[in-house]
DNA sequence: ATCCTGAATA
DNA sequence: TATTCAGGAT
């Protein structure tokens, strides 16, 4: 069952035919009403008033599809059922079972916030907009949704989704991205507030517009081809009405990506792969990966005195916000006994990874000609390794490109 | 400016 | 298949 496209479950809202007096309804109403009758329903946060289930899901939906979430939004609360056992838990847990979501940032705050919330705030939540905001990866848009969904406060939201349903209604023209259309929109966000409608509590409003908004972005003013016919603000909506809502939002500044190119060890002894933790900060900051190297010949002289034979894989690129990363895993595989020594070595690598060892001494030590700018031509890591099992595999935060590698030959 | 991934498009 | 794009908080 598709749980996310509206009209697989309801009729088709044609805004067309809905009365005059209908569409001279204020926005907010508009809103309201087609949530009820056409917005996404029954989705496992929406079944709860609970600011912990509430808060997860907004953490989780940030930069991520509800499709996605869906995996793993269940199996999240069934390990961390509070914010307490959330707060109680060690950070290596909470990453792996981020593992895969991306934008690993939100699962450190993510924790920072669920302890700040048991040592700061006696395990609940702050119950308005405002203190939710100064808790980690809480901003103010997130903040307000968690404020409008828990508590009812009349608060705006104003994440991708929504901008693209403003921008539209009001075919606004100035680049999204400078800090006065930034504003104003938040002007307009809470300009279109609901009112508390007669006989009704305010909270129940301002849940299912702030539902409504979202789902209008995502289901109806959709980046490409949007479902104007079916939309509540089809009869004022600006961006309609110049015939190329799609244009909307304005965005001038081109994104432009950077190229970098890393050799990743594969060290496999028997069943086994050696994985290292990465740095604090940085891509894929403290999940656990193969050893990255800048380029080949780094590699091939920190591995030279070990037994095995280094086979090339084949390369792939990964891409991220601000660069393509083309990866070339090696792999060195052997089969005899890992000696004490060597697994001092494979340790030593790791310290090396970590800037704890002096580059003089590993060129002393593998015999190896001095090169300059060697400092460069490892990526730090905390000073972590560990051999892994397949096994062992699910119970640690990696990077997705990685998973799949691992996936794929272990 | 920096984080990641999957979906959409070419 | 390869490339482009969207998406909040810090």
């Amino acid at each position: 069952m598709d749980l996310f496209s509206a009209d697989t479950v309801r009729p088709p809202f044609i805004a067309r035919e809905q009365s005059p007096e209908w569409n001279a309804l204020p926005f907010a109403e508009r809103v309201i009403a087609w949530q009820r009758s056409h917005g996404r329903a029954g989705l496992p946060w929406q079944l709860t008033r609970d600011p912990y289930r509430v808060w997860l899901s907004e953490i989780m939906l940030q930069q991520t599809q509800v499709t996605t979430v869906l995996g793993y939004y269940e199996r999240f609360l069934q390990r961390f059922p509070t914010v307490a056992a959330l707060a109680a838990a060690p950070s290596e847990d909470v990453l792996a079972l981020w593992s895969g979501l991306g934008y690993y940032a939100r699962a450190r705050n993510l924790h920072r916030c669920a302890q700040a919330v048991v040592d700061e705030h006696g395990g609940e939540f702050p119950r308005s907009a405002e203190g939710l905001a100064e808790l980690p990866g809480i901003g103010r848009s997130t903040a307000a949704a968690i404020a409008a969904f828990c508590f009812g406060e009349r608060v705006a939201i104003l994440d991708g989704n929504v901008k693209r349903v403003l921008t539209r209604a009001l075919a606004y023209e100035s680049d999204i991205a400078s800090s006065a259309s930034e504003k104003a929109l938040w002007a307009v966000a809470t300009d279109l507030l609901p009112d508390a409608p007669a006989g009704e509590p305010l909270h129940a409003a301002m849940a299912t517009y702030t539902q409504g908004l979202m789902d209008l972005g995502a289901t109806v003013c959709t980046i490409r081809r949007p479902a104007c016919d079916a939309c509540p603000a089809h009869a004022t909506c600006q961006g309609r009405a110049s015939g190329a809502p799609e244009r909307f939002p304005v965005k001038t500044r081109k994104l432009k990506r950077g190229k970098r190119a890393s050799v990743l060890l594969w060290l496999q002894h028997k069943e086994r792969v050696w994985l290292v933790r990465r740095a604090d900060s940085g891509v894929w900051a403290q999940l656990w990966s193969l050893p990255e190297f800048d380029t080949a010949v780094a590699l091939e002289r920190a591995v030279a005195p070990w037994p095995g034979t280094l086979e090339w894989m084949a390369p792939f690129k990964h891409v991220l916000t601000h660069f393509d990363w083309m990866l070339q895993p090696l792999k060195l595989q052997w089969h005899g006994a890992v000696s004490d020594a060597l697994q001092r070595e494979i340790d030593r690598l790791v310290a090396v990874n970590a800037g704890a060892v002096d580059e003089p001494g590993e060129a002393d030590v593998h015999g190896d000609v001095e090169e300059p700018d060697d400092e460069a031509s490892v990526a730090p890591t905390v000073g972590e390794g560990r051999w892994f099992a397949r096994a062992d595999l699910d119970g640690v935060g990696i990077p997705s490109p990685i998973r799949k590698l691992l996936d794929a030959a272990l």
